[in-house]
Order: C-alpha cells, then structure tokens, then sequence
DNA sequence: TATTTACACATTACATGTAACGTGTAGTTT
DNA sequence: AAACTACACGTTACATGTAATGTGTAAATA
C-alpha cells in the first residue's frame, strides 16, 4: 500500500484514559457548588446523589470525600458530609497564606515563564480590561482566577499551583455571597497589569512584591466589603 | 442527693466520637509509611491490606485515597496506589513552597503565640540540643518536625499549619534516603535557636527573616547531600 | 406548656458481589 | 531469537446488602 508506514510511527493523542465515573461526578459537584447550584451548608447525602445522578453509592461517596479532600465540604463523622461555609474569618485566613504563596509563584513564574506563557498573560488580561470596563463582574472573576493560575502555573512547581488552585475553588465559594464593587475591580486590575509587567520583565524580586502587594490589596478590599455589611 | 447538681453543669471529656475503623486505618498506614516498614513505590493493594488487616475492603479503598489526598501516596486510575516517591526535584520543589509558608507562620505565631506555647518550644529546644550533643539523628528530626507543627499550631491559622504537616510527611519519606550530618544538625539546630529567640521577642519581621533563612539552609543542606552522592 | 420518651425514617459505615481491566507468563508464530 | 497471542491471576471500579447511628416528630409525661 501506497502510504502504508510502521505502527510504532503512528501520531495518536493522548490516549483516552481515566474515563471512571468517580471523576465525572466529582467534576459535576465541583460545578455545582462553584455555580452556585449547591449552596454552603448544603448536605451532600451520598444516597440522594446516587439517586439523582442515577450510579451507585460507591463512586459518589468517593466523589464527595474528594470534595472533602479538596477543602469544597467538610465531614463530620457519622453525620455527613456538607458543602463548605467559607467565613470572613476563613477568608482572612485564607489571604494571610495567600500572600505568602501567591509572591512565590510569581517569583518563580518570572523566572521561568516563557513566551507563550506571557502571551497567555497578556491575552486574558486584555479580556479583564474589558470586563472591567463593562462592569461584568462575572468574566472579571473568570479572569481573575484565570490570571491566578496561569502565574501559579507556570511557576513550574506542580505541588504549589495546585494549592492556589484549591483556595481559588474556596474563594469561589465565598464570592458568591459578597460581590465587589466597580472600584475594586479596577484597583484589582491594575495592579494586575503591573505584576504582568514585572513577571514580562523578567525581575522576580519587583513581581514578588506586586503580587505581594495585590494580596494584601485583596485582602484590604474583602475587609472592607465586611464592614460594609457583608 | 448531697452533691446533686444539674446534667447541664456536669463537666465531661470530649465525647469518644470517630472510632471509624477507616481512621485507624489511614493512621495505621501512614505509620507504617513514615516508618519505613511500606517504602517508596510499595504498592498499596485494597484486597491485600484488607486481608492483612482483617477488615473489608470498603474502609482501606477509602484509608488510602485519603493518604492520596495527603500526599503519602499516589494514584494511578485502573491501575493503582503506590506508596509516595519523593524525588530530589521534589525537596527542591517543597522547599521552594516552604521557604514562603513557613516564613508566614513564623511571622504569625510570633505575633500570636501565648506563654505557655513559648514554653513547648522551649522545651523542644532543650531536647533538641541533647539529640544533636548526642548525635542522635533520630530524636533530632523527632524534634524539628515538633517545632515546625508548633510554630505552625501556634500561627492561629489551621489551613497553613494543614499544609505544612503535610510536607512534614513527604519530608519524612525522602529523609529515609538522605540522611544528613552531625554538622547539619548543628547548623540548623543554631537556627532554630534563632527562631524561636525572635518569636520570643515578639519580633514577626526578624522571626519571619529567620526562618526564611534557616528554610534556605535546609535547602542548601539539602542539595549539598544530594551533591555528596545521595 | 415544657420536657421527655418512643419510634419511624434516612443516612453513614462497613461488608460483600462482580464485570472490566491490567499484568505477567507460557506457548506459538515468524 | 524476537515478537505476537492466549490465558490465568489479581486488582480496580462500580454495585448492592445491612447493622448501627443520627434526626425529626409525635405521643406521653410532668
């Protein structure tokens, strides 16, 4: 045959592993409590899931232990397992780890980030500009924790994205009782098109510290969101 | 009755909840894998250990996913759980992370911690100082994992004190390969004093600065023994 | 009326059953 | 000899069974 070649030579994708309902149904809670459709304090009986998602026990009670895992519920023994409150208190907390993390990905983002990453950077920043000139808050947040991610991604170290990511999925929670103003917004972007700047710069000592310096900004804002009246 | 009072006044322990056989599990393993006895790549087989632990298998599929989500452990879909490999670019990895989170809970235990939680590390210090005198290796990591949770417990803040006894666990895993010099032990030992000196001070700027230093040299450390020849 | 008790109901925690999948090995083919 | 094939074995992933536990509610008691 005419284009015949050996099979060791073939391109395929990667193959389609992992098609396991565990992880379906842990994606489905995820969206649903990030949505919003599955409220803090809400229980997550694994029967009643089970039933609704039409499976077995089994894979659900997996899925919400790694919702647990994941810091999106809480389990309290013998009692069940329930979506996660997350309360100024918690969000406090939350910021003062922050703070910390967040400098060091964007430290080693900068000193490993390539030029597709910047790219990358550059394209959802320019996607913020405009929700923030829109007032949607909605894509604001998208690219908010977008922008988080790519930093924390491509710091080029597995174990430290992945603990941002889990408290973005915490925030996520949060934010949906309180929504920031057109203001914060703009502060927010701002400094964000500045640690862009130093991370594109190359010099992870001034990113460092605009990331430092966005955090506290956060958390100042979410503080005064609080007093406010939640 | 004499001394009869109220049932609401009545003072008791708090009440013996969680005798989950799954909790005695996951306790149980991650002995075993800080112990040595399950080392790096064993494979963690849910029939086998059920059968080996006189249980069914329900409580150990869930024991070792949890030792997954803390990182003693890793998954591959259809395939299995072995026992955590924590590689050299993994300390580094680690010790990346550390040297900002650990920084963060210098600064908050010094600014939050009480007397009688000076007092703990003071007396951790005391047995530390006869470990290295006596160039006792083992007591010596005993005691610095116990310093580090302190500082930790004492950051008033769960989710950072969560994270790092986490990395106390795959540090305990990597240190059954390396182990590290009486001089090491001294080194470090001088910065803990360090430590704890400025958080005794209630200096959160010196005690953060000193423990990021000291994180720094355990780094150093760290790469200096892989150097040496593993 | 307020408190206690009894009981129905649902859920958790653990046990067990089983199809599909992955792996090593012996046997076959080239 | 090298590579492919067939099969036995053990495991994972999911389904289902069930005793013990927690919770709400209504009846009983003070």
């Amino acid at each position: 045959m005419a284009g015949s070649r050996r099979i060791e030579e073939l391109q395929f994708g990667p193959v389609e592993t992992s098609a396991r309902l565990v992880d379906t149904i842990v994606e489905k809670l995820r969206d649903a409590i990030l949505g919003g459709e599955l409220l803090p304090g809400t229980a997550l009986s694994v029967p009643a899931l089970a039933r609704a998602l039409d499976v077995s026990r089994s894979p659900v009670r997996e899925a919400v232990l790694q919702l647990v895992g994941d810091g999106l519920a809480v389990e309290q023994p013998r009692k069940g397992v329930v979506v996660a409150t997350i309360d100024h208190e918690d969000l406090v907390r939350i910021h003062e780890i922050r703070e910390y993390m967040e400098a060091a990905a964007a430290r080693y983002c900068a000193e490993r980030i390539d030029r597709s990453g910047i790219a990358a950077l550059d394209a959802v920043l320019i996607r913020q500009k405009q929700a923030v000139a829109g007032h949607d808050a909605r894509t604001y947040y998208e690219t908010n924790a977008e922008l988080h991610a790519l930093i924390a991604g491509n710091s080029n170290n597995p174990p430290l994205a992945l603990m941002l990511s889990r408290f973005e999925g915490q925030m996520a929670i949060a934010l949906q009782q309180i929504s920031s103003s057109p203001a914060h917004m703009r502060e927010a972007f701002q400094e964000h098109e500045e640690i862009v700047a130093q991370i594109r710069s190359g010099n992870s000592d001034k990113a460092e510290q605009a990331m430092r310096l966005h955090i506290a900004g956060t958390l100042a804002r979410v503080k005064q969101m609080h007093e406010d009246g939640d």
